[in-house]
DNA sequence: CCACTATAGATAGATAGCCTATCTATCTCA
DNA sequence: TGAGATAGATAGGCTATCTATCTATAGTGG
């Protein structure tokens, strides 16, 4: 089994229970504006380039959810006191209901298969931190690429 | 770190990861597509509607997808000999190529990733064997509920 | 202070991905 | 053979995205 077999196997695996578990859950909003609920929670009042680019999405991608989160109430938008461009957007009280409610709903899906595998604890919280690394490691520029100033 | 917080965790990981590779994978064919081309290649010749149910969308969505598929020459649909209303998707050489292509080329963006991580492999194979495990248990009707026939 | 260039965000127009509702053809079986 | 079930196709509509482009504000060297 090859490093690349494994990523493959991962991935397709990570791609199908990230996918059943939203189809799975009674959502209130659709997923791609569940998304970026969860990444105006994590990164506090942001920039909509920011966001973009934490979701892997265009600028305009971006603003249009955000648009649309802002006419339903989910999230607000201050001018960047700094900067007369941009404006820093931020959860609401039902933006963060909504993010809780969504993040539970895809959890119970999951939990009851979770609970049916049977899996040793130690083994799934493992599992589960590993891939929690993986992401985080996504997100530096690859520290094994060698910086040529 | 109740099994709730655990699965949360675990479906916010996988969203991310499997969308990053997406992204960052040049694929010659969108998503959606690719994934159905997965689904003919595992369950082989196969109807529409085991399609739809396999990737957890809507018959008539399959029913798009297939077309287009078809029109592109990555499957063929022959008639079902045993029932006239029926068809059975298979993917062509061109499909096989293509679904490898895409494989690939998702697990190539990972897997400087998995490497910088400089995890334990077996640490890291069993995460994978877990997710797959996971997605296994998903398939069945949940072997927790009893049968009331 | 001014023209230049870069950056933040918005708009336009197009395609893909999906859904629900509905229609047709075919199967099954009493 | 006629009723109900099933396979698949159509219609219509909304969401998710992209690329290209536009506006307005910042920052910068003269």
């Amino acid at each position: 089994m090859t490093t690349a077999d494994l990523a493959d196997d991962l991935l397709r695996s990570a791609a199908r229970i990230s996918r059943w578990a939203s189809r799975h859950a009674a959502l209130e909003l659709p997923w791609a504006q569940t998304r970026v609920l969860s990444l105006v929670d994590e990164l506090g009042p942001a920039r909509v380039t920011a966001l973009a680019a934490a979701d892997d999405s265009s600028q305009p991608t971006m603003t249009a959810q955000v648009q649309r989160l802002e006419a339903e109430g989910y999230v607000s938008r201050v001018p960047d006191p700094d900067d007369g461009r941009a404006g820093l957007v931020s959860l609401t009280a039902a933006g963060a209901r909504a993010l809780g409610e969504a993040r539970r709903a895809r959890a119970r899906a999951l939990e009851p298969v979770m609970a049916g595998l049977d899996a040793d604890p130690a083994r799934l919280r493992d599992a589960v931190a590993l891939l929690a690394e993986l992401v985080e490691a996504t997100r530096s520029p690859s520290p094994a690429l060698p910086r040529t100033p």
